[in-house]
DNA sequence: CCGATTTTTGACCTCAAGTTCAAGAATAAT
DNA sequence: ATTATTCTTGAACTTGAGGTCAAAAATCGG
């Protein structure tokens, strides 16, 4: 009972995750989070405590999103290499497609809130694991069929390309597809094929 | 004539940029300023206009810093890998033995004022470009010395290791020594030596 | 010592951020 | 209808950010 709420809560977090993504969490105000969600300000506050918690569902929602894609994209049909390859082109292709250039919402927290907010780091810190593991799966998926060499670590290789994709994101502010692409190239290149 | 500065520019700006690096552009007040520089707010706004102004002497100052503590660390004695490997440790040993995790300014900066701040995604790119120069101009040597194989892409390469660099730095928020390491190695594993 | 000039100091101002809250509106159960 | 409950709205509040300014202090040339 009661009176029936004006809005759905996920489509706000929604919205408001895309305003935290294009300026940051302390370039966002509760005024901004309020037009960007069409949903006054005092019933988000009545609704999500305060902004930090509806941060943090917006951080959550990132996660589950972005990972799903991840998931989808890494086992589309394919080699390893060719999907991953695939992945991280379009990733760049998103970035600097748009003048915003938002870049990563989980990198640009890390950035901005690393080290003085624990819990964001921490969301932060497992996505980022969340990433690597399903690369290192796909790897790994990839020796099973054969088209990765048996001597690859995943799990470090995993890594490597997570580390290589944070990059990515970070450059995509400051630099061209051009360059981007050579790096991806460069990075995929010590990617041993098997037989080799 | 006229009364005398009550203290050096450019030990305010150096504090400053600590300041800056440890707690963000926005997340720095002009109070922060005058407590860290030890310079009275006022007389921070008489010598340096507005907290921006002080801001961009700040990453001056950074990115010359620096640029010449790479020089340095890719010139002493050793090769190219060598030299490359130990600035890429030096930098993540640093990264994570301060608590603070305060990583890259450049970095930090791309992504808080990233598109936002023209002239401040400007001096970021001439700071990593210049980066990408050091480290190219070093494969070069190294391709002359012997020890660089003389089919790697000394510009594609050198992309390539910025890139890396800046993933680690975003990375050392979330991560710890021990990752951070492999992921050197595996960098800089598919880096061809020579007659190889 | 007297201006002229430059810097310091601290009070002051404006504005917006982040939040709270009282009053009213919408619903369901009785 | 009445009540209990939940949500909305808009005003209001507190705090600090970012910056300005007038007055005092320190220096130098004459």
């Amino acid at each position: 009972m009661g009176r029936p709420k004006n809005f759905e809560p996920d489509v706000a977090v929604a919205r408001a995750m895309e305003a935290f993504w294009s300026n940051g969490y302390a370039g966002t105000s509760p005024a901004d989070l309020a037009e960007a969600t069409g949903v006054g300000k005092g019933s988000l506050y009545h609704a999500f405590g305060s902004k930090r918690e509806l941060f943090g569902k917006a951080l959550d929602l990132y996660g589950s999103a972005g990972s799903e894609l991840t998931d989808e994209y890494l086992n589309e049909p394919g080699t390893a290499k060719e999907r991953i390859r695939a992945y991280l082109v379009f990733l760049v292709e998103t970035d600097i497609s748009s003048p915003a250039r938002r870049g990563c919402l989980a990198a640009n927290t890390a950035l901005e809130l690393g080290g003085r907010d624990d819990e964001a780091t921490r969301a932060v810190a497992r996505m980022t694991d969340e990433t690597i593991r399903l690369l290192a799966e796909r790897l790994r998926k990839g020796q099973r069929e054969g088209d990765v060499a048996p001597e690859v670590d995943p799990d470090a290789q995993a890594h490597f390309l997570m580390n290589t994709l944070v990059g990515l994101r970070v450059m995509a502010k400051t630099h061209d597809g051009p360059a981007l692409r050579g790096i991806i190239d460069t990075a995929l290149a010590g990617f041993l094929p098997p037989h080799g």
